[in-house]
DNA sequence: CAATTATTGTTTGTATACAAATAAATTTTG
DNA sequence: CAAAATTTATTTGTATACAAACAATAATTG
């Protein structure tokens, strides 16, 4: 019996291109190119966390890193960036001792509702290469291997 | 008439969860812990390399990044740890003075084959929440939004 | 062919991301 | 209630990722 060709070359078993972790980079690659024309003043990231800080008011640091799936090393670093420039202002919570509450400031409150359009038209630029139906259908199905 | 909600309070208008980058960046979160519990020798970006590579046996750096989606910077930073490992030589090309040629050695090419079949079942593992209808749909529109 | 332009690779700086170790404070439990 | 376990935040180290500036080399072009 003839060996198959993956059994003389394992790159041929193997493309990148149909490689999920690759197309996954390549996409997030492509938003952010987006993102960062679109609002050049702040990474997604701290977008994220500014955006779930106006929803919420006022959280714990270490909380509003879960909530924005970020790591307690990852948000310190995203709140104390928004800190300097001065979008977010932290103090201590004096019923945990532990804990460092985050407030959107002034500012921030209203640079946020300035970038908010863009922020929405970023995932419409994004998906715009995929129909209403498509556009729905992607969606779902992204957040099911989520 | 009476204000909306999202004109008294932008946060309405704009939920995180279903802002695209917001998704792709848990989605590629899950792909992580999923890629580094099976191959955790090997970062996705450090296998990605070694793969092309692979597949291609001799090539520039700079020609590895682009066939790989990284920038100079990424591609050199990759190949020097790769470089570490003893998985990949690099050599001047002395036709072209700028460019630098890397090979995979022999334990490279031993370590991708060994890790081929893990690196499959990454994607696979990955997609398992969706049926493999929804996974060709899946990996087709998330192509297009490339 | 000389001057301009482009390409290759390096370096520096900034920003996620996550693991692991640590200190301080709080909660849980025996 | 005291010991153990948990939680919060910090710090350090490693690894992408990209922008921008740079030097060396090669290709183009007037």
């Amino acid at each position: 019996m003839a060996a198959t060709k993956s059994e003389i070359n394992p790159s041929a078993r193997y493309q990148l291109m149909e490689q999920i972790g690759f197309i996954l980079r390549r996409a997030t690659q492509r938003h952010l190119t987006i993102f960062s024309e679109r609002i050049p003043d702040l990474t997604p990231t701290q977008f994220a966390a500014l955006a779930k800080l106006c929803e919420l008011r006022s959280i714990s640091q270490n909380e509003l890193g879960r909530q924005t799936a970020m790591d307690a090393a990852t948000i310190k670093g995203v709140i104390e960036r928004l800190g300097k420039r001065g979008y977010v202002t932290t103090k201590p919570n004096p019923n945990d001792m532990r804990r460092i509450v985050v407030t959107p400031s002034e500012s921030g409150l209203k640079a946020f509702e300035s970038y908010v359009e863009a922020a929405c038209a970023i995932t419409r630029e994004t998906l715009e290469p995929l129909n209403q139906s498509e556009q729905s259908i992607f969606l779902k199905l992204l957040r099911k291997i989520t």
